[in-house]
DNA sequence: GTATACAATGAATACGTATACACACTGCGG
DNA sequence: CCGCAGTGTGTATACGTATTCATTGTATAC
């Protein structure tokens, strides 16, 4: 078996022509129906494969997408993953996975332009970068996925941040909390700006000011979280809420505030944004703001394979609700206002 | 710029022939340096990238690695994930991701005769999957990485968890230990067989039985974790530790643990396998058994590059130490035999 | 009985690159 | 002055498939 049969080597054996095996293979309705029948039989013992790359040479189609991500182990990230696998399995589609963190931008730009990718999803956009740009320039229909890019003439799918995060602010407000924590990420993007805007809107909104030294920059590891929480819990008046832009941070902030011996969310509530799976482990109990994982793919992915078809349709910006996910981390009952610092 | 550039119109405005730009662009050392120097040129002014699809039809060789996976989302596998990119790309070697879950066997079939990669990792081969043998059969260099299968012919880069297993079962027992619960894996495997397999012998030379009562089997997720420690711990007589297959689980253990108003270790120590990221996170603090992932990924890798450079090369298995790292869910200090449940 | 439409198939070609082969040119020794 | 080794380059071909074009055979219409 050093090497595999070909069309040719089966148009022999069923007494045909190549070309009458490969209509046979592309479904070509003028072929005879016993013609058709011998030479499925025959590719059937032979247990043959159409060699996928010959056949994309032809074609111009590779049935093939190339996604750029970042951290896959961060929780959010890696769901983001597997649904996209998921989604594009379901289509007839294999992901040809790049970390964006590892390859250096000059291998990049070769992969845009080497054509062995029907399209592109861009799940980790951000202004500084020049990925996008290199991604349209090299012309392939692209994808923007999760993060999206404000004015960019691209198609892209985006869970509503601001909302999302107006709604946590929202309902901190309407609990009765008036000093509240936000922990934002300093990395420049939609995602986390919005995240951080739209909280602030809410507070805004509601006559709530916000505290300069209730507002804490940092990145993104879990540990951040944790420093973020001592820094604002050791203040003589901490908040009693605090609201960050991932559970990641979240996750960080709530094993802080352990650390502190505070309790959630008697002493302080706490809420993340995304919703991953551990939001949902009692350990985290996190209340979140869910981002619609699989509507964002199933849309980006359809989205992408309509601009494949026709390059030339309009481009279209889908922007998805992120609807709040009440737990344990925040009381079901309001704050009460009138006791100094919580533990009633 | 609807239709890329070909090696052939590079080769007219060089005015040279399709010929000599190939010989430059493969580093072919039959060309003149002042002619090499000119292509060189007109190469680099038109931003020009060689068709991979054709190359790759042409020399057999894609420099594209098939990777099958499962659970994406379990932090384990994502890491592995995470690992598996970083070494690959550091290579010069991209990724095609497939997850078994999620594609049909047949999907898998076709993908493994195309031809498209010149090589397999798998990374959940398991006795009763077929995957190992459909990939052998199709002629495609693979490895085994992290989970591998007796006596299969093939290359695998392996943990040593039977050794792992038996350490964390020792450094119960010599903790003063005697009464210990064990969760395990429905699941049959090499991989959670010998994490089982490993334990039970530590307390078997050590003199220590295990109960029947003491011992659960239960599938990969984290409730299922959370479950078993609910079922050990709500005995007339609880175990006072707890060792667990996987991380994952364990995190389910701790969860369950701390439902019950039990404390840890004070109450009773736990120990996971992976040593994840997650288990240094501070609301987990978890001891656990440690895989090698980056050794196991670079060793594979390099594994598979030999064997796609020399196909009749004799099949190696390697196997990895699993080191214990000890954390809070553990106590520095012994296990009180003589106060009867603990909280002293 | 011939002309014509149509169905079915084979022969030939193209996708873009790498490479075996042929060929020209140089410089050398006889 | 001729043969010959060696260097650099061009021509031609092959990878395996999809597809255009030409060809054959058959059925229908006149």
């Amino acid at each position: 078996m050093v090497r595999p049969p070909t069309s040719r080597d089966l148009a022999r054996l069923a007494g045909v022509s190549q070309a009458t095996v490969s209509r046979v293979l592309t479904n070509n309705p003028k072929v005879n129906p016993e013609t058709r029948a011998r030479v499925l039989q025959v590719l059937k013992d032979a247990n043959y494969t159409p060699n996928a790359l010959a056949r994309a040479m032809k074609t111009g189609k590779t049935d093939t997408i190339g996604v750029f991500m970042t951290r896959v182990t961060s929780p959010f990230h890696a769901e983001l993953l597997d649904e996209i696998g998921r989604v594009l399995s379901s289509v007839g589609l294999h992901m040809i996975l790049w970390n964006i963190e590892h390859d250096p931008e000059e291998t990049i730009a070769d992969v845009l332009q080497q054509r062995l990718v029907d399209g592109f999803l861009l799940t980790s956009a951000t202004y500084d970068s020049r990925l996008h740009t290199m991604a349209l320039a090299s012309g392939t229909p692209t994808v923007l996925l999760h993060r999206g890019i404000d004015g960019l003439d691209c198609d892209q799918v985006v869970g509503d941040n601001w909302q999302g995060a107006y709604d946590a602010g929202r309902y901190l407000v309407e609990a009765g909390h008036t000093d509240i924590g936000l922990v934002t990420l300093t990395h420049t993007g939609n995602t986390s700006r919005d995240r951080d805007l739209g909280f602030r809107a809410a507070l805004n909104d509601a006559g709530v000011k916000i505290k300069p030294s209730n507002v804490v920059s940092v990145g993104v590891p879990h540990a951040d979280g944790h420093a973020a929480a001592l820094k604002l819990l050791s203040k003589k008046k901490p908040p009693t809420a605090i609201y960050t832009v991932t559970d990641l941070l979240a996750f960080g902030i709530l094993d802080g505030t352990r650390a502190l011996g505070r309790k959630v969310p008697d002493d302080v509530w706490v809420i993340g944004f995304d919703n991953t799976d551990l939001a949902a482990w009692e350990s985290f109990d996190l209340t979140s703001v869910a981002q619609p994982v699989h509507a964002i793919v199933e849309t980006g992915v359809s989205l992408l394979r309509k601009r494949i078809e026709d390059p030339d349709r309009p481009t279209e910006v889908v922007t998805l609700p992120c609807p709040l996910e009440i737990r344990g981390s925040t009381a079901r009952t309001p704050w009460k206002k009138d006791t100094a610092s919580g533990s009633a």
